[in-house]
DNA sequence: TTCCGACAGTGGGGTCGCAAT
DNA sequence: ATTGCGACCCCACTATCGGAA
């Protein structure tokens, strides 16, 4: 299969809105590669490469070499080449990639380098992913759509589950189970405004506190553990304090769902920058505090036991199965609100919120007791509820806008009064917008305009902007040594002048 | 007919490893 | 020793399609 017939789908794919239509497109090519082809084939019009890590990125891809004239490159050649590129390191590798690069781009034309350029960047806003691309692997081979969702989310990747599907014909995905040893991709929770909230939408559900940590995925076979992240990278040599404590566990087959967290003497959690620090250390003991910073685990989901899969039981039994395999010590804190119309039960779980808090967790998740563990999901059954602090915050510049955003000012730098009138840059946001307010923040931030370098627009920093926030971290970034932690737009406060914003001191008093 | 679940897009900050400077 | 890039940890929110109610 050539590289152009896959750009001109993903042309295709892009130019449509309908989701039925992008599913039709993805079948047919699917359909028309063959079986070593598809593997490829399909994580490409899902956005994605196969190599995952290329060491290519917005950097090198922006000096490209002039385009070829005629298609030539197959789906093969790309992949080769990739894979080629993927593996340089050392000394010269810079260049050497860069060699590798153009050699690839300099073979394709310019209808191909738009369509590589975007799959490698990352960035192929096709409007379609890893869904649609399941629903048009379905379509192309005949199996159920919802089989094949499943056969991907238990650790088939989409290639793998291809592979199957030719080669053993629409019932394939249906042999895919939970193995232990390969990842699942991990159940997800929505946001809910407040734990009354979360009741309400529950019914009888449990109650846990929320770590600010890193989401692991334990798998253990006898003596042999592993440990994956929530995108199921492998980091098992990076936590051998979880390999440690998965070994002692009394059970010689397991595969546990829960938090990498660092806890001081007392139990407070560390901050979640000094977990991700420590996390992402690969190398043992090189003297930096974050790589010395000893971690735990804290559970909160069993997905199979002796080989028994668990995942279609209810909340409340896999609930109980971890009770009996994993030590309170390694358990997340729990409170079981069986009756959600009982006031008194209603207040427990807000005190058990309250409290969880005062303990400096991030919050809390409910979850319905009832519901079964949906891998890969962004369920209704699993709620986080959250602590929301504000600011009133000054607009100081705005960035243009991509994609849909292209031509409308997006990203706003917020900044917070200094006491001798000046502002201090905290971070920037583009979250919480409507349509309608681009529009207007657009025009608006336009007439207060000093200054469009093409990128940024600086502004007279006139216009405030409520802000919600989840917390404070530290920054070598911004001046006051802050930043804001997934800041968003609630609304404009044209009530307000900028004299009235909050200061850099109120913010501090942000800090834990 | 209206509602709502699932998806994709639009980007945010920090930190580490590695190669280049 | 410092800097820049790539990769990956955390993520919120809105718009839209299409099936459910």
């Amino acid at each position: 299969m050539l590289l152009s017939d896959v750009a001109r789908a993903s042309e295709e794919i892009a130019a449509t809105r309908s989701r039925s239509a992008k599913t039709a497109v993805l079948a047919g090519v699917f359909r028309a590669a063959g079986p070593d082809e598809a593997p490829i084939v399909i994580p490409y019009l899902a956005g994605r490469l196969p190599q995952r890590r290329t060491g290519v990125g917005w950097s090198t891809l922006r000096d490209v070499p002039a385009p070829a004239a005629a298609p030539s490159l197959t789906v093969g050649d790309v992949d080769r080449a990739l894979t080629a590129i993927a593996a340089v390191a050392g000394p010269g590798a810079r260049a050497e990639r860069r060699r590798l690069l153009d050699g690839l781009l300099g073979a394709a034309t310019e209808r191909e380098q738009h369509f590589l350029l975007r799959l490698i960047g990352g960035e192929l806003r096709q409007g379609a992913l890893d869904a649609l691309a399941v629903e048009g692997l379905a379509a192309a081979t005949g199996a159920a759509p919802e089989e094949v969702r499943r056969a991907v989310m238990l650790g088939g990747s989409l290639g793998a589950v291809a592979r199957a599907l030719l080669a053993d014909g629409p019932g394939a995905p249906a042999g895919f189970r939970l193995e232990v040893g390969r990842p699942v991709l991990p159940m997800l929770a929505r946001s809910a405004k407040d734990v009354d909230e979360a009741l309400d939408r529950l019914g009888p559900c449990a109650v846990e506190e929320k770590l600010d940590g890193v989401r692991v995925q334990v798998h253990r076979d006898g003596g042999d553990v592993r440990v994956f992240t929530r995108t199921l990278d492998e980091i098992t040599g990076r936590l051998p304090e979880l390999v440690g404590a998965a070994l002692e566990l009394p059970v010689s087959s397991v595969v546990l769902d829960g938090e990498a967290v660092a806890l001081d003497a007392a139990g407070r959690p560390h901050a979640f920058q000094d977990v991700a620090g420590r996390v992402g250390t690969r190398t043992e003991g090189a003297g930096t505090k974050a790589s010395t910073l000893p971690l735990s685990a804290v559970f909160f989901d069993v997905l199979a036991v002796e080989g028994r899969e668990l995942l279609a039981l209810p909340t409340a039994e896999r609930h109980a199965v971890l009770a009996r395999v994993v030590p309170e010590s390694l358990r997340v804190r729990r409170l079981v609100v069986a009756d959600p119309s009982d006031e008194t039960a209603r207040a427990s779980a807000r005190d058990f919120a309250a409290d969880v808090l005062r303990d400096g967790r991030e919050g809390v998740m409910l979850k319905a007791l009832d519901a079964a563990y949906v891998a890969g999901r962004r369920g209704a059954a699993w709620l986080k509820v959250k602590p929301v602090h504000t600011l009133d915050l000054v607009i100081l510049a705005a960035e243009w806008g991509h994609g849909r955003r292209h031509g409308r000012l997006s990203n706003l730098h917020l900044g917070a009064r200094r006491p001798d009138g000046s502002f201090a840059m905290l971070g920037k946001t583009f979250k919480g917008l409507t349509d309608d307010m681009l529009a207007w923040q657009t025009d608006r931030l336009g007439s207060l305009a000093v200054s469009d370098d093409g990128y940024v627009v600086r502004v007279r920093p006139e216009l405030v902007v409520e802000i919600a926030f989840d917390g404070l971290q530290r920054s070598s970034r911004y001046p006051a040594g802050v930043t804001l932690r997934f800041a968003r737009v609630v609304r404009y406060r044209e009530d307000k002048g900028p004299e009235e914003a909050d200061t850099v001191e109120t913010v501090l008093g942000f800090l834990p």
